[in-house]
DNA sequence: TCGATATTCAACCATACGGTTTACTATCGA
DNA sequence: TCGATAGTAAACCGTATGGTTGAATATCGA
């Protein structure tokens, strides 16, 4: 789960998973619109495959990548666990909302 | 959200954070399970700090850690935007026990 | 076949990170 | 008051990270 969380920890590869959730991209697609080499690009999808985020298809010369979003789950199951300590915070928010409206 | 992610990177963190929803901690509280050094765990929430994740809040000497997961939401929000990467695969999986179970 | 395209390998650089140690400040308790 | 306790500050160390460059490899298209 380190690789997971740590991977998701830099704009660059967040902007790489959001873009694959469209589809398949080449690295080279990948990296068009950013103003850093190919090179970087591609260390970033390394990365990204050691977290088990993506994958990679290689078809001809290209190598196409694949969103595989499953990893997110243990990270998403993680945080979840959490949910109350921000889930209160709204309920107590509503409860006070509830009274202003009834006192009013 | 780059930090909240990477500070999630770090299992001692995680560690922390998890320790802190059952409540609030002193840093040598939090110190002692971990074979390190009580610096090295004042960094460690120096960093949670930094992201949002917690709070300290100085009482006398101690200096005590309280959960602030609020921060986590944003994280849980871009996450549960991939969900149906992996729902997906799991909707595959059922109707394909479905129709073993059909067909058998 | 030959040049262009797509990617990786390898080396390198600057900075950040996880950790330590030592020294310091501040507070508690006897 | 004085020693013990709680934490931070500052400097340092080894390694990882994000990035670059230049050369190498493999495939496509004419």
């Amino acid at each position: 789960m380190d690789a997971v969380f740590s991977s998701l920890g830099d704009p660059t590869r967040r902007g790489i998973l959001a873009r694959l959730s469209e589809g398949a991209l080449s690295i080279s697609e990948l990296a068009a619109p950013y103003d850093m080499t190919l090179m970087a690009v591609s260390k970033h999808v390394s990365v990204l495959e050691g977290a088990g985020l993506v994958t990679k298809e290689k078809r001809g010369r290209a190598a196409y990548v694949h969103l595989k979003a499953e990893s997110l789950r243990s990270a998403a199951t993680w945080i979840a666990h959490y949910h109350r300590f921000w889930e209160d915070g709204l309920d107590a928010l509503g409860d006070v909302l509830n009274r202003m409206r009834e006192d009013g």
